[in-house]
DNA sequence: CGGAAAGCTCACGTTTACGTCACCGGCATG
DNA sequence: CATGCCGGTGACGTAAACGTGAGCTTTCCG
C-alpha cells in the first residue's frame, strides 16, 4: 500500500506519541510548540503526522531548550535553517543574524568551559583527599 | 577610617545598586536570589553590604541562568564550590555530584558545537552567495 | 533643613512553558 | 458492544523568575 507511508524508511511518518515517547517529552508540550508556530505537521485526517523534518526541527527546539533559549529565540533560530540564502533578497541581514547567534553561543561555551575548570579543579581536590587518606576509615 | 571599608581594595563592599549596575541586572533580582538563599551578603545597619566573595557568587549565578540551570540547580552548584573536600566526610558522594554536573556542562558543550557547526554552514552559504552576486545589485 | 536618591519590606501582577482536566471521536479487540 | 487506547480541542491551573507599585527609613547634598 504505498503512498500509506506506514512501514518504514526515510519517508516514514510519525504519530506524536511516537516523537513523544522517543524524546522524553509529553504530546501536550508537542502541540505547544505547534501552537506557537514552531513545528508544522502534515495532518492524516485530524491526526498529526510528523516527517523527518519536523523530527529534525523538534531536535533543535529540544538543543536549544537545553541551553536555555526562549521558544521565541529558537523560533528566529529554525527561522535561520529554512532560510534559502540562494533566493533571500536580505541574504546580508541573514549573515549579520546567523553571525550574532554564533557569537552567542561562543559566549556560552565559555562559561560552560569556566565553570568545566573550576569542577576540574574541585574533582582535583576531592581525588586527592581520597588519595591521602586510603585506606582510613 | 579604617574598618569603614569604604575607598577600594579587594574588601571593598558593594551596594546591591552598584552590584546591579555592574551586571546589569536589578536590585529586585539580587534580593530575589538572596530570598532563595543564593546570596548571604551581611548588613551595614539595614542595608545589604556585598564583600568580594559575595559578587563571585553572583557571577557563578548569572552564569549558570545564562546556560539554562534553575535557580535550584544553581543552588547545588554553589554548594559545590563551598564543599571543604579535606574537611568533609562525604569527600566520595561530592565529587560524584561534581562528576555528573562535569557530564552535564560537556553534553550541553557538545549541543552548542553541532548547532555553531550547522550556522557556520549556513553562513558559508550566505557568504558563497554574496560572492557570486559580487557587484550586481 | 528639606527634598531627591537609594534601600528596605511586603504584596500582588506577569510572562513563559507547560500540566491537568473535561469532553469528544475513531478503532480494535476480547 | 462495551471498553480501553490513542488522538483531538478548549480552558483553566501552576511553578519559576522576576516586575511593579505602596509605603517607610536613611543618607546625602545644596
Amino acid at each position: 500500500m504505498p503512498g500509506d507511508e506506514a512501514g518504514d524508511g526515510p519517508d516514514r511518518l510519525f504519530t506524536i506519541g511516537e516523537l513523544a515517547a522517543v524524546h522524553g517529552i509529553t504530546t501536550r508540550t508537542i502541540r505547544f510548540y505547534e501552537s506557537k508556530g514552531l513545528i508544522r505537521p502534515a495532518r492524516k485526517g485530524v491526526a498529526r503526522a510528523y516527517a523527518r523534518r519536523d523530527r529534525a526541527r523538534l531536535i533543535l527546539i529540544l538543543r536549544g531548550k537545553n541551553l536555555g533559549f526562549t521558544l521565541e529565540e529558537i523560533e528566529t533560530f529554525l527561522r535561520l535553517y529554512d532560510a534559502d540564502p540562494s533566493h533571500l533578497a536580505q541574504t546580508q541581514m541573514l549573515m549579520e543574524t546567523v553571525d550574532r547567534h554564533i557569537r552567542e553561543l561562543q559566549d556560552k561555551r565559555a562559561d560552560i568551559e569556566r565553570i568545566l575548570r573550576d569542577l576540574k579543579q574541585i574533582r582535583g581536590q576531592c581525588a586527592a583527599h581520597l588519595e591521602a587518606n586510603r585506606g582510613q576509615m
